[in-house]
DNA sequence: ATGAAAGCGCTAACAC
DNA sequence: GTGTTAGCGCTTTCAT
């Protein structure tokens, strides 16, 4: 039972150890492995063979407790599989791998409990920094939370209400109005909205956009937030046409409700853009394949993730010079009306 | 500069500062936050106070040095953006998350160099376990590195050749022949079978699924491996169709490589399914959306990804009373035929 | 029920 | 160039 063979699957080698089997000191291996600066080239290599042979690696956890960081960053969003947000975390990688840094990614489900939950498992395991998508913006115990962490964080694509927190998000407001606007340039009067879970950040200000167009163009406004699944979208857009004055486009503020607007207008075989004009936010992969093929405000995801994963470094590096979270920072990224066939245009595919 | 004020971003506290303000032991503090047991009720509440008004949290990285378990697993995956591994990433997420541990994710682009960092990386983070899906299944230093670790490591999607690392996949030749077999009863006799990447361990797999099918009906076999982007599809197709006798189906490969497929043939004017039956390999979103709508096999994400974490958390906790990696395992789940328009079945979409 | 002290693997003074 | 040693924040005997 304590037999020493070379038993795998045995605690890994420590420094110390190589030290032994190398014949010098722990400072001599700590150097090696540190680049190998001040070391005597023979003693150098000698050690790195030993090194290698033993198949050290150094123990993360015991630089920390030496006061290093951790080279890890977390990131909190409400779902992995999304493509919006496994599109940032993609992004987010790219640019903690250029740090030396590993990603912890964890999902939340848009649940206040998991979010703080979350938060506060990263910061036992003392990540450098922080990058979350919160689902309740609003809420006073997260902020507060966010704010006594004694790491950076970032919001991602939805601020924190209520605090110093940088934020790095999509115009939401002018996208909407915008693409709003340009149904109306197509002659459209009667434009509904269509979407659910307006308790997001994202989705109020879309929603916000599309209020401002409708009413600067004198026109009703049509709003129906219960959409989610497919069912509820077909039970919508049946109530729209049984009304005395049905809609003659639609706005969808969310990329599943584009979704099952579309299929729904084919079950039901309205055609698009001739009876309905449609308009999505967030484009996805085969907007362009559909037929029609469909409009949509692209969002420029793989530089939210980016740019806020760069913002974290920044005040992660810079946090010796400047002090941290004193002048609120809010990166607003442009979004892109994507022209297709779906809103009237007659473009190619 | 060296005010004492309650400054954030300072260091956290530690658990000897919370002892020394509640007036208590480092012993007792750390009863405390290990559940409590064995602490007068009176001690218990007071600590409790002291550590909530400081925002006091365990250092993770004192924890494992004391030789817990780091509480964390890797993940490294060709792409985090992809559907297939996003869906992994989420379902190892989900289990890894009810045993108290986070998930480090990493991508590799299908890279040997990326692969081999990423896993020395997380080995120096101690992650408890590891899983990977490698592009380079059959390197000899990746499967000599990943046996040497003194932590579990699971396969997955893509067994390691030349290792007794289990793995965790899909059936990939016997789906292949399935879908071959589906278009043959269909009554289609030259069904070209469209891929890239033929270098991975599931294309080759489905290859051979492929060509066993047509060889056991007697059929040519018409296989292109040259398809990545759309250029390249659009060309394949082509040459197909300039050839003495034209292919009357296709059989994807990949997702991708499906969609392609379908702009192409889109693109070309050419009906599916009555001049060209398609069947894809890997389900997408939209794939029932499309007109026609696509037939495809459909591969158990959720359970690969689930599966695979739940295996390895296994052999994590029973690695005192099962020596590991001893046996070989490896669980290969089923894959399932969507049957939709495209193959010719009339089903309703 | 509680505390003192050793030690986990590493780094950084500080000697030599 | 190289080794000795203290200590990072925690858990855990072992006393009390």
């Amino acid at each position: 039972m304590r037999s020493k063979s070379i038993m795998k699957k045995n605690s890994p080698p420590t420094l110390s150890q190589v030290a032994r089997a190398a014949g010098v000191g722990t400072t001599t291996v700590s150097r090696v492995i540190n680049g190998g600066d001040c070391v005597n080239p023979k003693t150098l290599a000698k050690v790195r063979r030993v090194i290698e042979s033993m198949g050290y690696l150094p123990n993360q956890a015991a630089r920390v407790l030496k006061g290093d960081r951790t080279k890890t960053i977390g990131l909190i969003i409400p779902s992995i599989a999304d493509p919006f947000f496994s599109s940032c975390a993609e992004a987010a990688h790219a640019v903690a791998r250029t740090h030396d840094s590993l990603l912890i990614v964890t999902a939340t489900q848009n649940d206040l409990k998991n979010e703080i939950e979350n938060v506060n498992m990263l910061a036992r395991h003392r990540v450098d920094g922080l990058m979350i998508a919160a689902g309740n913006s609003r809420s006073k115990s997260l902020s507060q939370l966010l704010m006594r962490l004694s790491m950076p964080v970032v919001a991602i694509d939805r601020p924190i209400s209520n605090s110093n927190i940088p934020a790095v998000i999509t115009d939401n407001f002018v996208a909407a109005k915008l693409a709003v606007q340009h149904l109306i340039e197509h002659g459209r009067t009667r434009i509904a909205c269509l979407t659910g879970e307006e308790e997001l950040f994202t989705i109020r200000e879309r929603i916000r956009g599309y209020r401002a167009a409708i009413k600067s163009a004198g026109l009703p406004p049509l709003l129906d937030t219960s959409v989610s699944e497919f069912d509820s979208a077909m039970r919508s857009i049946q109530r729209l046409f049984a009304s005395d004055c049905p809609p003659d486009a639609i706005f969808t503020l969310k990329n599943s409700t584009t979704i099952y607007t579309f299929e729904v207008l084919q079950e039901l075989g309205i055609a698009v853009p001739e009876s309905i004009a449609l308009v999505g936010f967030d484009d996805f992969e085969l907007a362009s394949t559909l037929r029609p093929s469909i409009t949509v405000l692209q969002q420029p995801v793989q530089d939210i993730g980016r740019t806020a994963t760069e913002l974290l470094f920044e005040r992660l590096l810079g946090s010796a010079e400047r002090p941290l979270n004193t002048v609120r920072q809010l990166k607003s990224l442009d979004t892109h009306l994507i022209l297709r066939r779906s809103c009237g245009c007659r473009v190619a595919d």
